[in-house]
DNA sequence: TTGAAAGCGCTAACAT
DNA sequence: ATGTTAGCGCTTTCAA
């Protein structure tokens, strides 16, 4: 406690009352006269007291804190969910405790740990590219502790999700490249043990299917990284039968892609178009421009809060719940237009 | 407090003795028994006891977290800052609260009492744009908890600072211009109430006075967003004595002028050199690459933890201190090579 | 060597 | 309408 800090005894001493009065009276009791509540509310005021946090949470059980788990928030896609999540926590009231996984279970495992032993409310989290036990997470659960996956869920435990509508996205940009005249699409595809990966590829090979387009195994590759896309890209367009649509499982793949198609010679979105996942804002800057399929962050934040928040503070065992937010294609410069 | 959370009462009770002993054991205090301490730490092995921080922060009016302040963290630059506050608080026993500012003052506000109420142990701040008037953060010398600025710091408050030697990267930047042949170099600044615009732009005009460039108002140009950049570069590649180079401010801002200028026909670099600054993650994915100052971000985040921490454990009234963080020029596509 | 009791700031059941 | 008391989980005198 910080020296000069005016505590509910202080209120108390000054007013005459005993300190279950002032509390009560800041809570509006019924029990309290009018006289009183208003005597001590302008001490309060006077004085600026604040109830500490720390006695209120020692009282309830409840910390009114939640902890956040991420990959990585230089990534542009987590760092709007991380907005929305904060936003909307403060405005319920919570503070927000942070972790970065770095796309490593051991740090995921630790970052669990960590908010556990702070003793959260409840826990939101999106998986690492690499996460294949779900222990940790479990533990959180024994715990009682709500949990909430977001965009890279986990499929293994029955909680309440916030995913996105990958299918229908990747479904769309691939649809919008073949609008456009592209006839040998190739897919940059995620790890498949993530669902999101799993979902775009799905939605790729369904637009291929439902125009009757050919498809191949070899025009999927795991490929999700910019390392990954400077030594694959340059080989795909070595290819006799090489690809003039890119579908990239995200915007940094996606670019440097463009980058290796223009570095062979091949001109974006001439020779080959180019369509990435998540419409961040490296895809502004990029020329052409990127066409990405929109993601909608904040709003994942804001929803995994709200859903996190109300199982935290409803005592009833509703049913999981899991929100799905609509992507949207937004074309750029990196694709031909239609017509 | 979770149900089934093992409290210090429980193992007391299960060994019969009381729960003070258990404590003295658990802090290792020499009155206790070897065998006491043995008996109590296997039975907290065996039931995963852990303390609650929450009793703990209550005794010893410590939360052992601490709060930052942002601007905003898709910023690549601020992001890196996170992660090393991050790493190196947690390995240090403390947790880490963050809030964005969003560039707006009445948010920023906002933060500081959202950290204060919630009474982290001390406070890291980068301000906003257009911080000007600096009473929260005296409020938060006033609850008498440390505070450090880091990047964009402020000058009326006597505090600890992690700053980046921005007039030495400046130079750099400049001077590498002037090397590789620029004659009429424009800067696109920052806004010069914050120390950092300033002593960009000092490093600026020191580089072009070192090398007896002639020194132009109608040069420097207070263009620090992708928007201004939008509109402001255009007009600049119009002028009769069009620049040759551009050294802007940041990184987006120096990417979008590529694009302009690209966009008015001319080559980056044959025509145009241009240099950033932060030297982040979209430096190295555009069209040429572009040349950068390079900021540690990483290390700044820590060393301001490592001020913060020492500060706030140490109870001797040290002096401030101020650290310098050295930058680095990094030579990519976007600047001609020497020679 | 161990235990009893008080107290951190607050709330709430139970007096008065 | 207000006060007393106990207790949240833990540490720390002080007493045994």
């Amino acid at each position: 406690m910080y020296k000069g800090q005016v505590t509910i005894k202080d209120i108390a001493k000054e007013l005459g009352i005993s300190p279950s009065t002032v509390s009560k009276a800041l809570n509006d009791h019924p029990d309290i006269s009018q006289v009183t509540k208003k005597v001590v509310r302008d001490l309060v005021e006077k004085w600026n007291y604040k109830p500490d946090p720390i006695a209120l949470s020692l009282k309830s059980g409840l910390t009114k804190t939640i902890g956040v788990i991420v990959p990585e928030i230089v990534h542009y896609f987590f760092s709007t969910v991380i907005s929305g999540i904060e936003d909307l926590a403060y405005d319920s009231g919570y503070h927000v405790m942070f972790c970065q996984s770095n796309e490593t279970y051991e740090r995921e495992v630790k970052a669990v740990q960590t908010l556990l032993s702070s003793r959260v409310d409840g826990i939101l989290v999106s998986i690492t590219k690499v996460t294949k036990d779900f222990g940790h997470f479990r533990k959180i659960q024994d715990n009682g502790i709500p949990l909430v996956f977001f965009d890279r869920i986990c499929n293994e435990l029955d909680t309440d999700r916030v995913i996105v509508d990958d299918e229908q996205g990747a479904f769309d940009a691939v649809e919008h490249l073949i609008k456009t005249g592209c006839k040998n699409i190739v897919h940059l595809s995620g790890p498949q043990n993530l669902q999101i990966g799993k979902n775009r590829k799905d939605g790729y090979l369904r637009a291929l299917r439902y125009y009757n387009q050919i498809t191949d195994e070899q025009n999927i590759i795991k490929c999700d990284t910019r390392e990954e896309a400077t030594i694959i890209v340059p080989e795909l367009m070595k290819r006799t039968n090489r690809p003039d649509g890119i579908f990239a499982v995200n915007d940094l793949t996606a670019v440097e892609s463009m980058n290796m198609i223009k570095e062979c010679g091949f001109n974006v979105p001439k020779d080959v178009s180019v369509v990435g996942f998540t419409n961040g804002m490296i895809s502004d800057i990029t020329c052409p421009t990127l066409s990405s399929v929109e993601q909608h962050g904040y709003m994942i934040g804001k929803e995994a809060v709200k859903l996190l928040i109300n199982r935290i503070e409803k005592k009833q065992n509703l049913p999981f719940r899991t929100i799905t937010i609509k992507t949207e294609m937004v074309i750029k410069g990196s694709s031909r237009n239609v017509g």
